[in-house]
DNA sequence: GACTATAACTGAACGCGTTCAGTTATGCGA
DNA sequence: TCGCATAACTGAACGCGTTCAGTTATAGTC
């Protein structure tokens, strides 16, 4: 086995050198091209291999979305770790979360805008409720579940259980609304995100009204029951 | 021009009866195999022309898809007025609009479940918020409307004007979710409805509570802004 | 019935994502 | 240094949606 010099981490074999000239050559023309625009052949070409070589180390050109959306959402961890730190106000720390995301994703958006029919299929591998999706769904889930858990917020307990998928959802929503935004660098998309999230962190609060117990519990039957469709039959 | 017998209605040209051929033998390819497996060679040989005579009358093979959506429409549209007829009860006659559109759109389950992603991507001609659909959204608006206009609904005017249009987008949300319904005739998808449409009902009716004002002014806020993301910068 | 403008149609060709039988390069034991 | 197993790579070919220069059929006029 070669390695370079003294670092610790074995060096990599001419295959997976290949594989991450491949990767960077096809996010860069994602980014710059778009979705449709980037071929595979473009992408053989730029990167120096024939099209078939692509193919041994990626199962289609699909799953290049799949890892763009990888590493986007560990960018948004690491990113939201830090801004939220020391914030305990709900509405602060999901608002963080949200302009950390938008401000995530803003370099993807032509990509996002030609291929969200890619993800929307149920049984794409990109699709965000699918198998292949799970690792950086979880993550995301679990970074909604911290913004709840080291915040000021206090509502219903079951609402506040099902709180983190159900901002999930509103993220997953506002991504496929933000697909369509055609204003400069989607600012109407952020204006949007300030105006729902008071909005938002009102309407949690008002739950606590025991007049509105019946329509919580609605809402959270409803939500059950929508996440069980895609199941198998029995 | 030719004519057949005494009718009044002018004989259709060869042209319009080889494009009527090749849509009943798409349609019905699209009902059996779903979206992928038909293809544009298959639809051809079956109606019995060459690929390129399909390009005469249909400008993509997503069009297949936006036709197949209007005449869906109109067979709700149909079966909605007839079933609605001398009920007032505004949550019997939302339920009524949705059990029919699930039946009439039960049949191409698993082409909507396919090409869904075509339909959402927002310059798609089969986009349902784009230009080429306006004229089954606005029939679809329009039956939404006399919904809440003939029935016995009390509730903020404001409220009550929006309302067709955001029946029409859980609507939308609905097929988004029935597409990815795995269970046996969409039976799971019917038992949602059911339990959504008195849920709604009941949320629509508690806003009356003058504490929830704010809530429904910030609901037609964020969804009036939502509306406007996809106009074009000025 | 002959003529002709035009409506109707054809099918080879293009670029796309993807496949796979065949070829070349690499690294290790002898 | 040689031999060789296998890792790495190639590129022609497939089926797809779509295009368009070229061909054929139709219907109205004289």
């Amino acid at each position: 086995m070669t390695s370079h010099g003294s670092n610790g981490t074995p060096a990599p074999t001419k295959g997976a050198r290949t594989a991450a000239r491949i990767r960077a050559v096809a996010f860069d023309a994602l980014r710059e091209d778009g979705w449709r625009a980037t071929t595979m052949r473009g992408i053989a070409e730029r990167a120096e291999v024939s099209p078939g070589t692509i193919y041994l180390s990626l199962p289609s050109k699909e799953h290049l979305l799949l890892e763009l959306y990888g590493e986007t959402v560990a960018r948004i961890e690491q990113r939201a770790a830090d801004d939220l730190a020391g914030v305990r106000i709900f509405a602060a720390r999901l608002r963080i979360v949200m302009r950390v995301a938008l401000d995530e994703i803003a370099p993807f958006h032509r990509v996002a805008t030609e291929a969200i029919g890619q993800a929307i299929a149920p049984d794409s591998p990109v699709s965000p409720f699918g198998d292949e999706t799970r690792a950086p769904r979880e993550r995301m889930l679990r970074l909604f579940a911290t913004v709840v858990e080291d915040s000021d917020l206090v509502a219903d307990r079951r609402l506040r259980e099902a709180l983190p998928e159900l901002l999930w959802g509103l993220l997953m929503a506002g991504m496929l609304a933000w697909t369509s935004d055609r204003s400069r660098e989607q600012r109407r998309t952020r204006a949007l995100v300030e105006q729902a999230v008071p909005m938002l962190d009102r309407a949690i609060r008002v739950t606590a009204v025991p007049l509105l117990r019946r329509q919580v519990r609605d809402l959270l039957a409803l939500t059950a029951a929508a996440k069980e469709l895609s199941h198998d039959d029995a």
